[in-house]
DNA sequence: GCCAACGTTGGC
DNA sequence: GCCAACGTTGGC
């Protein structure tokens, strides 16, 4: 299984937006960066995700999995853009802000860093465990 | 196929 | 609100 991180402006889609819609889940549509598509394309059903919040507020704040795969973006009309569908699963007690991954050594690899506006990222085991654990998790 | 111009994202 | 980084577009 492996770990990604998505990003959204919580004006646009907050982690209650995603915790309203349940089991359903809702589709991560919208993306038009191949970068980001291509990493949607890898994920498998049972990937688990950071939900981040850009923005205002700049942190990962909740766990997401992948419950269907990649398949067309409906609102593209272009047929070249995916999106995959995904459903929250919990909160992080304490949200992990930017300022606290770019304080930790650890986690100074991360695409979150390195590649700031890469919307869809992968995430490594080891930076997995560590931000669950700061996330109080 | 190159590269300049332009648009968008996202942190500050 | 500004600006740096970076992706995309379009002229040549």
């Amino acid at each position: 299984m492996k770990h990604w991180l998505m990003k959204t402006e919580p004006a646009e889609w907050s982690w209650e937006d995603q915790v309203a819609k349940g089991a359903a889940g809702e589709e991560w549509s919208g993306v038009r960066n191949y970068q980001a598509r291509n990493k949607m394309r890898e994920m498998q059903v049972g990937d688990r995700a950071f939900f981040y919040h850009s923005q205002s507020d700049k942190a990962c704040v909740g766990i997401i999995e992948v419950i269907t795969a990649a398949h067309p973006d409906p609102t593209d009309e272009s047929g070249k853009w995916d999106c995959v569908t995904v459903q929250a699963v919990e909160p992080l007690p304490n949200p992990v802000s930017l300022a606290r991954i770019k304080d930790d050594p650890r986690l100074s690899e991360m695409a979150l860093v390195k590649s700031p506006r890469l919307s869809v990222q992968p995430v490594t085991e080891a930076e997995w465990r560590i931000i669950c654990e700061l996330g109080g998790h």
